[in-house]
DNA sequence: TATGAATTATTCATATATGAACTAATTATA
DNA sequence: TATAATTAGTTCATATATGAATAATTCATA
């Protein structure tokens, strides 16, 4: 019995291993990361966000976004405007190229996700994320001996 | 409907988020990372192993282990020994502190494991696995339009 | 309204991920 | 058996993760 491979970290990376190459593709082949994707991404949804506002979304913690975002600024894909109104809110704004490329790749990237969601059906689907909120559902800090 | 956030990559990374929490505050009060202790724990279920048995167990990229054992052995945790039939191959060894770290270890890591599973029943559990591997299981290379 | 607390984005140090390339050792093949 | 192809571990360059700390700004409150 090899718990240590059913765990649920090992479980969950294995999975995310096997299916982040699909997207990866895909994102190479348009000069993106995943986690510049995942920006973009975000954008797509709402034309202007804060940083933590991406954070929050995308799941990336605000030190990589940083960088991140100094990246995508320097492909000319995003740009950063510091608010008027609280001067400590920067807003990230997707440039035309930055939208273009959305335009270009939404198409692709929702018909890699079609092919996963095609693997199972919809009671499945719903089921397995129901299970899995159950299993990593926050709670309170653990007492550790 | 934010498919983005319910995409399966969102869905696992998230999920991973909110678990491992649990797991690092155990690694850090023994003063490692999440993958130095994925090694040693691949090195509990068996003594010796080469770096490749190790990548492909914790799922750590060749590249990351060099730098993860290198650490490792630097707080003599670990011990490389160079093979003597295939000279490429090099095996991994656990020292002394090492086996007394993980022996240290291991209870409060299965005890976490535990409480992660008593959030659901034996039936879901399975159930949870079985479509988790549906939705990532490997396939072959996707065409890009 | 001065002053401490909270917030936002950032920087810093260290560790890891990703993909390409490289070295030494071994195996397969002409 | 010389040579090409493989393999294991590693190095390199670049990008990201993690936790602590910091600067600028805003908020709360005495």
């Amino acid at each position: 019995m090899p718990k240590f491979l059913d765990s649920l970290p090992m479980i969950l990376s294995r999975s995310l291993d096997r299916v982040m190459p699909s997207y990866r593709r895909l994102f190479q082949a348009n000069d993106l990361t995943d986690q510049q994707w995942r920006v973009l991404r975000a954008l797509w949804e709402k034309q202007h966000l804060t940083s933590a506002q991406i954070s929050q979304i995308t799941l990336l913690p605000p030190p990589s976004l940083v960088g991140i975002l100094d990246r995508l600024e320097k492909k000319n894909l995003i740009g950063r405007l510091r608010s008027t109104e609280d001067r400590r809110h920067i807003h990230i704004i997707p440039t035309q190229k930055g939208r273009a490329l959305m335009e270009h790749m939404m198409p692709m990237v929702e018909s890699i996700h079609d092919d996963f969601m095609q693997r199972v059906t919809a009671a499945e689907w719903d089921e397995f994320n129901r299970i899995l909120n159950k299993l990593s559902e926050p709670t309170k800090k653990r007492n550790l001996a």
